[in-house]
DNA sequence: CGATTTTGTGTAAGCACTTACACAAAAGTA
DNA sequence: TACTTTTGTGTAAGTGCTTACACAAAATCG
């Protein structure tokens, strides 16, 4: 479950159908210790027509939100039982008007007080968690109501298509640009190790294949950025080969990169992700920091001489 | 859908699927939208399938929290539209191990970049909504899981049934004792009145059949106490007939006969409770203070020279 | 080591709704 | 007044899960 806290709209619809179930089946529990014989899906419309006999179908649809198909059912099962009865409306044939039968009038007291008990448990157990679950439900359809969630998708989406810079994962034949801007860099401030060249030459080999990722950033069709994450033996992931090529920075390439980086790691079931660097290059470290990493109190063995930081990033 | 605030698990239990459904019905929306031939019930089961090859059927199951049933089903439907493939483990012949097809491949990072879409969307949308509709979820859950809400109707209703006050709904013969105690304390301060006659000798007629209700409070299966709730004009009660025997007072049976009538009017769909009482009646008007009551700027006309105070309780 | 229990998976049917379709009665229209 | 459209309701089938049952492979046990 762990990896569908990403907030998809089918997590959290799942979910919620779960909840949804969990309170059906408890309502049934609750009414059959009431000695009741009440399916709790007729609870709605009983009530209504207890309340406002003489309603038609369609009014009892409008009123519970249901559909007029749903209430038709429900209501057919509330005749068989006894409970409700229906005639035609003289005036109109075509609408079926309900009231409760004399069994139904009996049951109601009993509905009230178990309802009231009901209520009084709901109540005390919603603020007890202090979840203010309907509130919530009613401002999320709120904001969907002005604007559902496809379209504000659409619009997330358009935003991220629009964008100058453009994210994507390694393909083959990708490995010279990826090699040529990490060299870059490292050879600017460093020179190039023997542990780089393995990962440069073959990242497919020592990144992917271990069950890795490496992302690219592309402006206008070109490579301008590299950000890998490498699988660590305690499950956590290296973040590294983060390189940005010197023409394209000032774009929050390096940002963008980290964030898909930590969010890619975060997929990928890890609940750290660690990296390691050189206290000289400031610019690279305020983007860290900024990505929410933290220096790490006791240092790590690492195959680079060059790394005398090491940094992690704790998810969730 | 007014009158299902009253928090029954049928209404939030009803109220969570449809949500659920909203989710789902976008979900399918925003796959089309981005031309993926893609359930989304799928989801959870392929992507875990992508992040973790070789899973089994039923490690797949607890992970997503279906049941392996459903699992089953979805795998054969990923299977048939031919992105997962399915080989039995050689080292135990039970097991069904999942891999990615080459076509499962290729959907994947389509489906990373709209479910990153998504994410951001969802994220933009809880915040907005400032719903925490995820935490609210887990604390409930949480306090679901230490105690059901099966039981904890089950000791409310127990609570209720234990005390010795105990409210009921009028009946055919509790006519003379709703009169007496009426009677009794109105004569104590005033002088009967016509529209007091009318009421306390017909209640069935004069209060009931229009739509109206009486609760009576009972002490050992004594009736010590009533109130009744008269339909106005305007849609709203009346809150009136309040009386409690001198013998059973100090037990709050009027606060909790206040109460019922009070909910009892919510129930019935009214917006407001109204009522009319005497300066002189100085606990009677701390009692509607403490339930929630305000007095009325505007002074409404009355049948009953006693009436020299006015209030409204505003439901919702 | 055969008998029993447990485990992993699959299939069928159910649930509480929905959408899609059907059809007659009422309302609107020419 | 005959027609088309709208409205109110009912039925059938679908949905995305569930529970219930079935059955073979593996694990456990006397």
């Amino acid at each position: 479950m762990d990896f569908l806290q990403q907030l998809g709209p089918v997590a959290l619809g799942s979910r919620l159908r779960r909840m949804s179930e969990y309170f059906t089946s408890e309502a049934a529990g609750i009414y059959a210790d009431y000695g009741l014989d009440f399916q709790p899906r007729w609870y709605p419309v009983f009530y209504l027509v207890a309340h406002r006999p003489g309603i038609s179908s369609n009014e009892i649809a409008d009123q519970i939100g249901h559909t007029h198909a749903s209430v038709s059912q429900i209501v057919k099962e509330l005749v068989r039982n006894g409970l409700l009865a229906m005639t035609t409306d003289p005036q109109d044939q075509r609408r079926r008007l309900m009231t409760l039968t004399e069994q139904g009038q009996a049951v109601l007291p009993q509905l009230r007080a178990q309802t009231d008990d009901v209520r009084r448990s709901m109540q005390a157990l919603l603020t007890e968690a202090d979840a203010n679950l309907w509130q919530a439900l009613d401002r999320l359809e709120g904001q969907l109501q002005q604007r559902n969630l496809r379209s504000r998708v659409a619009r997330v989406r358009e935003l991220r298509e629009q964008s100058p810079v453009q994210l994507r994962d390694f393909r083959p034949g990708d490995q010279p640009i990826f090699r040529q801007l990490n060299e870059e860099w490292i050879s600017t401030y460093f020179t190039l190790e023997a542990a780089d060249l393995k990962a440069l030459d073959h990242p497919e080999e020592y990144i992917l294949a271990p069950g890795g990722g490496i992302l690219l950033a592309e402006v206008n069709g070109q490579v301008v950025g590299t950000c890998a994450l490498i699988k660590m033996a305690d499950g956590g992931y290296e973040l590294a080969k983060m390189a940005v090529a010197p023409a394209a920075q000032g774009q929050q390439i390096g940002y963008l990169l980290g964030q898909a980086a930590i969010q890619r790691a975060r997929d990928l079931g890890s609940r750290r992700v660690y990296l390691e660097s050189n206290s000289k290059l400031a610019p690279a470290l305020a983007l860290y920091r900024k990505l929410g990493f933290q220096d790490l109190a006791q240092p790590l063995a690492s195959p680079y001489a060059r790394a005398n930081v090491q940094m992690e990033l704790r998810l969730n």
